[in-house]
DNA sequence: CGTCAATTTTGACTAATCGTCATTTTAGTA
DNA sequence: TACTAAAATGACGATTAGTCAAAATTGACG
């Protein structure tokens, strides 16, 4: 692999632009992050296409304007494909966090804010999605580079700054009481919960299996349930938090315009 | 793919024994579903050995006393054999989950006792719990035959209805309340939490993540968070869970001294 | 501006793997 | 034993992943 390309697609993929670092050769690393947001999006569209089971790197050289060699320059594998989309996946819910953080209301309403971007993430990038979920099977773990999955690590870490933020914020607040479990398993809870519901409604959909639930507003329910039971004040009973619900709908309306109907 | 075969695979994989159905070649079938057992059975250790990157159709060849065709004849690709693990994979998951609602206890304990008995699954068997996780990856689903997909489907479909007789009956048992969410609700916010929480673990470990974590007690933690949401009685405030916990390591002591150390 | 070394791009090539199918073998039946 | 339906075989064609020697590009410097 070249020289440049090794450090610069780090950098690129962890939003630094490259430009900072040297101005010897500014345009052409420029030049080669560009290739690799262009090459990413088209690997996405190929996906949207023919599906993931027909995503190859041949049909990726078709649609791109460079070769395949280029192509395995920036991606050592096709899973390592995979895995660079789901950093781009990650980096998508990454700023929407930062937006439902800023959510006007009480910590557990901000905490709801984070639960709603997130299954919002899931519905307007679906494919995105099951890239994280791919990348976290074995198969194509396996076959990643390991700067990937460093980064990978790094940007999952960034989300869960997010929470433990929220949780402390609660206790901050008075609403939450910090003695009987930690906040990094408060954010376990909330993380695994969001990912698993998500989850399992992704793939309920694909198989028709969810005609016995309310999709829309199963997530406000699970996270009305944890919080609850993390004794999250004002709880549910005592306060409209399906009215929050909608509230984040307004809130998030520019995204939301972007769902298909 | 031979007469016999079509209808042999799935009444095996459904765990039926073909010899009910037609007695006239009784025993060829038998050897079929044998092989089919067997075949799986290699194709788990392979995977054990060489890793799901690794698994190779030709690789299962070298370890099976059949050819390639007869593969062909049982998977119709290698996702579809992934699927086929992860249809074994369920089949176990049933197994201990009908254990698991025979501990002696409450309704939530019961509850508590299928949370444990999942667990205990995603560890006893790391690679199987990878299969069903990569069965629901699209790559994986799109390539999996139509009749072993409705099979997953139903087998899950078994899983949440013990979820589901779980809640009914700390509904008649007057722990649960039943006014505000439907059971199945109910059973999608457990399924969820538990899903996601063995999910994140199993990959956390493998990212040596989950430092801050305490996991032998974090499904404990969740499960309690989660019951004690839903105000089913006895809260864990009221009650000592963490005791059930070990009364469960002694009614699973036979399945707990098979895991790793 | 021309030269040169360092870097990047290229795409033909190899190796590996999937999945097929014409042929052979087997099992059951009369 | 002869016959037939079903199943097993493995050589084969097709597809795909990934490589690498050669060509092209870049930018620095005299």
């Amino acid at each position: 692999m070249g020289y440049w390309l090794k450090h610069i697609k780090k950098l690129h993929a962890n939003g630094l632009c490259p430009i900072d670092i040297c101005m010897g050769s500014a345009r052409k690393q420029q030049k080669i992050a560009e290739r690799e947001e262009g090459l990413l999006t088209q690997a996405h569209e190929l996906v949207d296409q023919v599906g993931f089971a027909g995503l190859t790197i041949d049909k990726l050289v078709k649609t791109a304007t460079c070769s395949k060699g280029t192509i395995y320059n920036h991606f050592s594998s096709k899973e390592d494909l995979i895995s660079a989309l789901s950093i781009r996946s990650l980096n998508i819910v990454i700023d929407l966090f930062d937006k439902a953080i800023q959510f006007p209301g009480n910590a557990r309403e901000r905490a709801l804010s984070v639960i709603f971007a997130y299954q919002l993430y899931s519905q307007l990038e679906p494919t995105l999605f099951m890239c994280v979920m791919s990348a976290k099977t074995p198969a194509v773990m396996e076959k990643t580079s390991p700067e990937r999955l460093s980064i990978m690590q790094e940007k999952e870490l960034q989300l869960t700054a997010v929470c433990d933020q929220l949780f402390e914020s609660g206790i901050n607040e008075g609403s939450l009481k910090s003695e009987i479990r930690t906040v990094a398993d408060l954010t376990f809870a909330m993380w695994a919960l969001s990912f698993g519901s998500n989850a399992l409604l992704m793939n309920a959909k694909a198989a028709q299996g969810i005609d016995r639930l309310d999709q829309k507003n199963a997530l406000l329910s699970n996270a009305n349930l944890m919080f609850d039971g993390m004794q999250w004040q004002p709880l549910a009973q005592d306060f409209d938090y399906q009215k929050t619900w909608q509230r984040l709908e307004v809130f998030f309306a520019e995204y939301i315009e972007l769902l298909p109907v």
